[in-house]
This record gives C-alpha cells, sequence and structure tokens, in this order.
DNA sequence: GCTGGCACTCGTTTATACTGAGTGCTAACA
DNA sequence: TGTTAGCACTCAGTATAAACGAGTGCCAGC
C-alpha cells in the first residue's frame, strides 16, 4: 500500500497531531485549539508549533475552523483519514462481548435475530442500528398452498428456507376448482421444492415457454399462478431500532434536518439502496458525512457490515449517528455483531 | 343536557368570547389580546370590557395568561368547553371526501386498507395518524397447516378470515411425522373452520378436558397443538404514519419531550391501551392534552374514532396533534375516515 | 354596565461593551 | 532550519442597559 498517497504527504508528527485532533474532539464535541493539543498529545510541542502544523493540516482540507477564534475540527477528508490509517482499534470488550452473544439464544427465530441484534446496535453504540432482512433470493422454496377465496382470487402462501411464511393474493382470469389448486400445489412442491427462490423463478419461466407447447393445461395453470406470486417478489426490507437515541446529539438538533433524516428511515428506499453498496464489501464499510452522497445522512456517518453463514452473505448490518463518533469502538462493535449474527443463523 | 352545569354558569357572551379566543389562538398560535378579540368578535365590545370578561374565564380556568404583558391562551378545561358546547363542526369539504374515497379501492386487502387510513389521516391532518388493526377475536378460523421442521420444531400456519395469515413455530414434546401432522390438521380443519377465533379457543380448553378421557391421543395431540398456537394469541398492534409531521410544530419543539412522545409511540404498549379505552366509546373520543394522563401526551391531543364493519367494532383510529389543533375540522374527518374505513373492510 | 384613560408589568428587541479562547505573524533563539 | 515566545487581532458568546410595545388591571365617568 502507498501510504504516502494514503497519508496526504503528511509526516509522521503532523499525522500524529490529526489523531490527538480527531480523538479529542470526538471526545467532548468542542473545537480543539493548539494549547489543549498541545498538553494532550505525546509530543512536547509548544502551542505555536502546533498552530503551525493545524495551519498545514487546514490548507490540506484535513481539518478547519468553524471561526477564527475557535480551534480546529476535523473535515471529512479528516476523518477519512483517520479511520483508514490512523486510528487504533479498540477491540471490544470481553464482558459486554459475551453479554451480546448471550442475547442471541439458540430458540430464535430468524426475524427475532435479526429484530435483536439491531436494537443491540442501537442500545450499546446509543445510536440507530439498522440490520437488513435476510437475502431471500438465496432461499430455499419449500412448500406452497393455495386457498380459493373468492371466486378469482386466491390465497397463496408459501414457505421458504424451514420458517419463513409468505402470503399473497393473486388474481386469476378463472375460476378454478379446490381440487385444481391441489392439484397445482402438489405438482409445483414436487418439482420445485428445495430449489433456491432464484432458480426457482428461472425455472418457472422456462417451464412457461416449455409446456406452452405441451397440453398439460393445469401445469401451466400451476406455474403461471407460481409465477404471480414470484414475479414482483417481496421486496428488500430492513429493521431500525434506537432512531430516538440520535435525538441526543446536539449536531442533529436542527429540527428540519432530524425530520429528513427520520423520513428517510421511512421511506427506506434510497437507505437501502446505501445499505446495498455495503453488501459485497468485505468487513467493515464506512460513510462519512456528506461521503454517502445522500442528503439527509450529510451529518452522519454509517458504519456497516456484511454477515453471512456458511459462506453466503445474508445481509448488511450497521449504525447510523452523528459524524462525530467513537469509530475506534464502534467500527469493532459493529464487526463483531455482524459475526455473532451470522452465527446465530447458521443453523436456522 | 344541564348546560348550566356544561357551561360553568357562564352567560352568552362569555362563551362566545371564549369561542372566539380559542378559534384565534388554534389559527395563530399567538395569545390572543382584548384588543384582537374587540375587533374579532361579532359582539361589538371595546377592549376593556372584554378584559374584564376575560379575568372572569381566568378565574374559571378555562384561559390563562403566560405572563402578565401577554394575552390569554385556553387551559385544557378551557379547550374542553370549546369542543363540548362551543365548536361549529365544519363538514368535510366534498372533493376532499371523494378524494379520499377513491384512496380505499376494492382490490385492496385489510392490512393495506388500515395503512392506508392511517396514512392519509396523517396527510390530510398534516399530524400523526393512527389505526389499531383489526380485532382479532372476531375473526373467523378458515385453515390450519403443520409443517416439520426439525424434530420437535413444527411450523404452523393459520388462515383466519379469509386472507390473514399467522404463522408461528412451536415446540413439541415429541416427534410427529408428516402423515400425523396431516391429520391432526384435518381434523381442526373439519371441526373449528368458521367459528371465531374466540370461540376456537374455548372449545380447545373444553375439548382438551374432554378427550382427556378418551383415548384418541392423535385428538388429543391436534388439540394440544391447537392450543399452542391461540394460547398467546398475537397482540393487539396498531399502525402509526406520520409521525414526523409532529416535528413541524414549535409547540412540541422542546427535543426532551418530543423524544419522549416518539419512543412512546414506539413502545407501543401505553398508546394501545389509551387507544382501547376508545374502542367502545360512541363516536369521536377526545383526550386533550394531560387528560389522557400519560406523560408524553402533556402536550398533545388525541382525536378517536372506532371503527367498525356489519355492526362490529373492529377497531379504533384517529390522530395525534399539537392540543392547539383545528378541532372543528379533525373532528369530523376522523369520523369520516372512520366510516369509510369500516366501509372499505365491509367484504374483505 | 360599558368605556376611555392611565399606570404598570414584563417579554422582546437593540445597542454597547466586555471577555476569553484562539489565531496568525514575526522576531528571536537553539 | 525548526521551534518558541510574544503580541496584535478576530470574533462568538455573554452581560448590561435602555427603549419598545403588547397587554393588563383598575378606576372614574358616561
Amino acid at each position: 500500500m502507498n501510504t504516502s498517497i494514503d497519508n496526504h504527504n503528511l509526516d509522521e508528527r503532523s499525522l500524529l497531531l490529526l489523531k490527538a485532533l480527531v480523538e479529542r474532539y470526538v471526545q467532548d464535541g468542542q473545537p480543539v485549539g493548539s494549547r489543549v493539543l498541545s498538553k494532550d498529545s505525546q509530543l512536547n510541542l509548544s502551542p505555536a508549533t502546533i498552530r503551525n502544523v493545524m495551519a498545514d493540516l487546514e490548507d490540506m482540507g484535513l481539518i478547519r475552523s468553524p471561526h477564527t477564534s475557535a480551534g480546529r475540527v476535523p473535515t471529512v477528508s479528516g476523518y477519512r483519514l483517520f479511520v483508514d490509517s490512523l486510528l487504533t482499534v479498540q477491540s471490544v470488550d470481553k464482558a459486554l462481548l459475551n453479554k451480546v452473544n448471550n442475547e442471541f439464544n439458540a430458540s430464535m427465530e430468524k426475524d427475532e435475530a435479526v429484530e435483536k441484534a439491531s436494537k443491540i446496535l442501537s442500545e450499546v453504540t446509543r445510536m440507530a442500528g439498522v440490520v437488513t432482512l435476510p437475502n431471500r433470493e438465496i432461499v430455499q422454496f419449500r412448500h406452497i398452498e393455495f386457498l380459493k377465496l373468492s371466486n378469482n382470487r386466491i390465497l397463496v402462501i408459501f414457505v421458504a428456507d424451514e420458517q419463513e411464511v409468505h402470503n399473497k393474493i393473486i388474481h386469476t382470469d378463472r375460476t378454478f376448482s379446490a381440487a385444481e389448486l391441489q392439484q397445482a400445489a402438489n405438482y409445483l412442491n414436487s418439482i420445485y421444492a428445495g430449489e433456491s427462490l432464484a432458480d426457482v423463478r428461472e425455472a418457472i419461466v422456462k417451464d412457461l415457454e416449455h409446456n406452452q407447447q405441451q397440453v398439460n393445461q393445469a401445469m401451466i395453470d400451476a406455474v403461471t399462478m407460481a409465477q404471480h406470486v414470484f414475479e414482483n417478489t417481496p421486496h428488500e426490507d430492513y429493521v431500525v431500532s434506537g432512531q430516538t437515541n440520535l435525538m441526543d446529539f446536539s449536531e442533529l438538533s436542527n429540527m428540519e434536518r432530524l425530520k429528513q433524516l427520520f423520513e428517510a428511515f421511512n421511506q427506506k428506499q434510497s437507505v437501502l439502496h446505501l445499505l446495498d453498496k455495503c453488501q459485497h464489501a468485505e468487513g467493515v464499510q464506512i460513510f462519512i458525512g456528506e461521503e454517502s452522497d445522500y442528503e439527509p445522512f450529510q451529518e452522519c456517518s454509517l458504519v456497516t457490515a456484511p454477515y453471512s453463514a456458511e459462506g453466503q452473505v445474508l445481509g448488511v448490518l450497521g449504525v447510523i449517528g452523528p459524524t462525530r463518533m467513537a469509530y475506534e469502538k464502534v467500527i469493532p462493535f459493529v464487526d463483531v455483531t455482524a459475526k455473532l449474527l451470522g452465527a446465530a443463523l447458521k443453523n436456522r
């Protein structure tokens, strides 16, 4: 790795100072001046010298001062450099780790575990926790069932992956008898059971083409109905916890922006898009402030990690909080939570 | 009705003045003084006279002044008197009514309709809308199905009331074969289909006692499993929309309290309790400020109405907003929305 | 009983000055 | 050449005071 690029051609001392500055600022939220930094940092330097260095750092866009007579605060690039090469990751407290691990107990179902993970993330970090629901594409088709409601409304229940039950009402062109429905279900169960949903979807399309030439109307009907169910397969989704924690941060106390942020969580769509980007990143991924390129998150950072079981990436989890957060603690915690959630989902 | 009690022994003029004051205050959120009221109200009275009347109203606890040199604002009792006997209900705008009615279309399922109602309430009133999910007790049992997961974990799927699908995983003492499960389902479907959930629950208990003496183990097993499913029947629940609308009100801009309020929505429990109280009230029910006796709602009012279909009360819906709201518009709108939702659920 | 008048209250605004944290620059020092 | 002490300067924040104005309560007169 070319550290000279990573580090903006800065010498050791400047980097140490930047590190000290970020840590200090994260700690008490006040712009930090040369005087405190002089006492704070290991290097025994006078405030004046520090001011010189800070001037350089400011020129490089790593820090800035809110106004003339205030200290300096890190810019996004400053934070970036910090998290990329400066920060000393703190290992997660043993006791905490144990406690969290115990929260995931064996009798827990998928949804519960996800919910729990989100809650843990928010409670431990005192920020907002978010977990995407396990990806459905790689899930196995297990069982399907049709129930006639009214003449051409049919309730379809299908079970995926041992315990996920989905249901949907479809509208058909003609009326089916209970026997026909039973037959269709049997047909589908016999040929698709055990395949992944993605595969099933593909297979359905092929089956339709293929059967068209044949004359078995019953099969065509069955597959057509299945297609109804799978074509707009349930959207992805995620769970948020501890949104209200964000109301405690003074940097997010602007009602205007806070409202935007909360609405973003409700909308889901854009946040999902953002989380998707992290899905196939390896390990922890971080968006600092405007890096996310998403207006409502301007003042926030997002720390994520994908979680997986048996080599399969299932989803993403993370926390959202103010840019000024204790990255050195949050990052390892998000990381470990992802692993624990993955483990908890292993035999589900 | 004994108006002399209702009206705190106030003469017509005082009441008219109170009415004018409340309306004015609701309109522009500023304490209203004698001068504006003198111009505003029909009665041609000098500010001095109005001041005298206001002094009386203040003595009775209907209005108060935030400080010496401000106008007056209504107290909770003031609002109460206003909504009970003073307010002139404005009929809902025809165009709006039509628009709202069209939002509920026939192909909508129960959950969707509820969701929609909540959204409509929040969007039209620009406050938070809330709708409890239709009561499940009166719902019909339709179909049950058991699916074996692992040795003693069984996935139970049951369909209620034509389209509601519920699922739950139960743990059994012994292992059942697929055939046994099928048999159990058949048994339950044949004897309980069509009954209300409440009845089913009762029947199960009786069946168990009764069958105990008999020797048909299969039936006992079936009923025992059913009992597992029904014993802690899914909790009540509700849907909120437009929480973030509440962030626009200056009277709720205290972060501390706003956080409390949002957390109350998440907790659900207490809010549900409050809504429950309205379930069997006839027509619109209103809690003004502290009347709800629920801390987080201190600065808020809740306007609710039960909704029903075919004579059966299904749930409650309403809006939550600042005490200072346009009751004369909100009340009829909540009322009519309840009716429309009821109608939309009629043939579901 | 209603009204005009008047003294009074008190939150809000505006102006002014003061404070203190922090800077940039320069000159001297090692 | 890098470091430091010193000094003038900037500027947000706070305090103080004065002026303002919206509104009141009360009283005397119509």
